[in-house]
DNA sequence: ACAAATTTTTAGATTTGTCTAAATTTATTA
DNA sequence: TAATAAATTTAGACAAATCTAAAAATTTGT
């Protein structure tokens, strides 16, 4: 496979999470930043290597064989962020660019070494889950920090948004994962919060709040 | 610059170790597997960018820019290959084949925190030298082992050929860089040599002791 | 339900890196 | 040194991945 037919799949694994039945032409177009002409020869090569159901004009899916393909591709790319942040003390928001040139890097043992030099790790990063070699994907039942209720508490598990913009963000405000939040108020016009973290009382934006998943500490 | 031009530049490296002045353009076609015509085109693209000295019909040279570029390339290939043998306990006939690969990868903070990890190694897995983050590159004195006067001993510093069956041979009569060998005899008719390697005696052919670099013990 | 808007595909062009075959230049040698 | 051989370059083609513009299919809205 091509550097480019990989990045495709992967673009279409995670167009797909939820319960997306087809992808359109234009998601894809606009998830690669192509066109969907572009896309339209793609799907068709793809169809033709058995790595997604294509029919013309009615949309695009992954195959089994797609779906293996892609938790494979992701399992790198997440492997090589842990590696970056815990053996070379790379921060969280640096990483995500170096890891899409170390995804396509092609030997199976190095993957399995890399598993095994970082302990196995079940999660990036960034919290997101680190599919098994065998395909294993616990997608977790994530909730959003602006779904939990005021006077609730909930820990961070990870974040929506990956961009190094939202996470220096975090960076910024003492804001980690694994940090506890107590939802103090909500502003209704806005959607705010006013949260406790820590010590510290934090005001935060609908937008940073819907981009924060968290799990709900059970009363 | 793509993939392509960073092999092309490397192999020109290769082939300007000594004291050649031009190379030949079959010579890069050998040495990259290709067509003399594709050599061609290859070096009126890297000779616009600055990278090569080329006139058609007289051969090829680096320039310093080249030389600088190529010095880079071979220094995170040599890095990646300590890295995978050292970190990931991978053998030396392993690593060439995917330091292929991580050789492209773009971040200069990457290949100095994997140097950091590493402890700054001065020597690649197969005894070649790492050049320095600025491009110090220390070309060793090396002889090889068939150059080794009868009665005289030697360190095995490196390997010429890097070829994994030439590393599985070593592997498989205990060779390792680092050893001592002393010169018993030398066989007039085929140049092959009887030696001393530990406690054992062994008899390397011509082809084997001319691709052992070694470091003779002053008496 | 049918015209308009949107989405998607096709057709043809472009770039990169490669190839083959022919032409050209340089090197060899009789 | 002139003919022959070898090396090198040019010309034209191709595959991969992309693009633009036009055509075709689907969806939407009244």
């Amino acid at each position: 496979m091509t550097h480019s037919e990989e990045n495709y799949i992967k673009a279409l694994f995670h167009l797909s999470i939820g319960d997306v039945e087809v992808i359109s032409t234009n998601a894809v177009a606009e998830k690669m930043e192509t066109k969907p002409s572009s896309v339209t020869d793609m799907m068709k090569k793809l169809s033709e290597k058995g790595l997604v159901h294509y029919k013309k004009y009615q949309g695009v899916s992954l195959t089994d064989l797609g779906t293996k393909t892609a938790l494979s591709i992701i399992r790198k790319h997440r492997l090589w962020e842990v590696f970056l942040v815990e053996k070379l003390d790379f921060t969280w928001d640096e990483v995500h660019e170096i890891a899409e040139q170390l995804e396509h890097i092609k030997s199976e043992k190095l993957i399995d070494k890399l598993d095994e030099l970082l302990s196995f790790p079940k999660f990036d990063p960034h919290g997101d889950p680190i599919p098994g070699k065998n395909g294993e994907f616990i997608e977790r039942d994530n909730q959003l920090l602006n779904q939990i209720p005021i006077g609730f508490s909930a820990i961070c598990v990870g974040v929506k948004d990956s961009s190094a913009a939202f996470l220096r963000f975090l960076d910024k405000n003492n804001i980690a994962l694994g940090n506890e939040i107590k939802i103090l108020e909500k502003e209704e016009f806005d959607n705010s919060l006013r949260i406790l973290i820590g010590q510290r009382e934090l005001h935060l934006s609908q937008q940073i709040a819907s981009n924060l998943y968290v799990k709900m500490i059970k009363l």
